[in-house]
RNA sequence: GGUGAUAUAGCUCAGUUGGUAGAGCAUCGGACUGAAAAUCCGUGAGUCGGUGGUUCGAGUCCACUUAUCACCA
């Protein structure tokens, strides 16, 4: 989850097994937002390198799919170089599908998806239920019927392939050529809401807000609706005030950290540490990886 | 010391003419296949400050009591 100490901790796996990491964190790829992305700094930028940090713009459109294509051709060029490699990031979808792969579902054009947009907007949930359980039933059958942007979804894949969205879902995984470990960190509940908490106002000290005012006019670009960001935007329409944004700020961001947890719960292949526990997260790897563990572990 | 007010869910409070309790916030759990820091679904909990009384029945009325606050000395 969020503010946990993934960057401390997967800086010293680098350094360790002297390698390179990969971002996956949906929010750090964009080179306008800083101060609210927890991104690493420029030092530790420099000491290791880093990739899906700052390569794009705001203004790109970008996709888990397009991720998963950069990630591994990516990786196939850092394997050649290293016997290790490390990935790390809260956003679980991203991590999940260089992992695992997807589905190969078409590419439906972005006008489509607009105009089913436009339409939900004025016609309202209830004519998108209806439009979805009329061409997929079996879709409709297993959604969550309140989620708009998982209705939409199927819609558009109908109206731009004239083919069901769950004739595609196979879940199949897609056995990738390297192997994964995976590592999952956690605090008790208080002690991690205490750094959430204590990590925002950091955040708005460091100039989060100044960089959240001058993003404003961009406010509708998807990169842009983003934890931290959104509320600001709030309150400089006028919504609440100062006081009220930083606890909705501080609440929305643990309320994350709750949904990340929710999301790698359900994934039995982590191995669940504590960030403190460095040392026996490198025994655990070296055993994994066929390393001497005492040789891995003297040089902490 | 005197007078008055308040005491109900973790917090702020509501509770109509007496029929064993609710709302917001917080919390907690879950879903997730091309928007994912997004989007959505669900949830528990209170010996109504304490004791006694009136009553078929009291958070609601009465007495005493404890705590807090305000004002007056």
């Amino acid at each position: 989850p969020t503010a946990v100490g993934k960057s401390d901790l997967c800086l010293n796996l680098a350094k360790k097994f002297q390698t390179e990491i990969l971002s996956c964190d949906s929010r750090q790829f964009y080179q306008e937002m800083n101060r609210g992305t927890a991104k690493p700094s420029s030092e530790e930028l420099a000491e290791i390198p880093h990739h899906f940090i700052n390569n794009l713009t705001i203004h790109d459109s970008y996709d888990v799919r397009k991720y998963e294509e950069e990630a591994l051709a990516l990786l196939g060029q850092l394997f050649q170089k290293h016997g290790v490699v490390i990935l790390t990031g809260g956003t679980g979808l991203f991590a999940d599908v260089v992992v695992n792969g997807m589905d190969a579902i078409p590419e439906v054009a972005p006008e489509i998806r607009e105009e089913i947009i436009q339409e939900y907007q004025s016609k309202g949930l209830t004519w998108l239920q209806g439009a979805v359980e009329e061409v997929d039933p079996e879709f409709y059958a297993q959604v969550d019927r309140g989620n708009p942007q998982r209705l939409m979804r199927a819609l558009e894949i109908w109206r731009g392939t004239g083919l069901k969205f769950s004739s595609f879902r196979t879940k199949k995984k897609i056995k990738r050529p390297f192997e994964v470990i995976k590592i999952g960190l956690d605090r008790p509940r208080e002690e991690l809401y205490k750094r959430i908490d204590s990590r925002m106002d950091q955040m708005l000290s460091e100039g989060l807000f100044e960089e959240a005012e001058g993003l404003f006019e961009k406010r509708e670009l998807n990169a842009l609706q983003t934890l931290g960001y959104t509320e600001i935007f709030d309150f400089l329409e006028g919504k609440y005030d100062k006081e009220e944004l930083i606890r909705l700020l501080k609440r929305n961001s643990r309320r994350y950290a709750k949904r990340q947890l929710t999301w790698f719960r359900r994934d039995p292949l982590i191995h669940w540490f504590h960030p403190s526990e460095e040392r026996e997260i490198l025994a655990f790897l070296a055993n994994q990886i066929g390393l001497n563990p005492p040789k891995v572990a003297t040089q902490l």
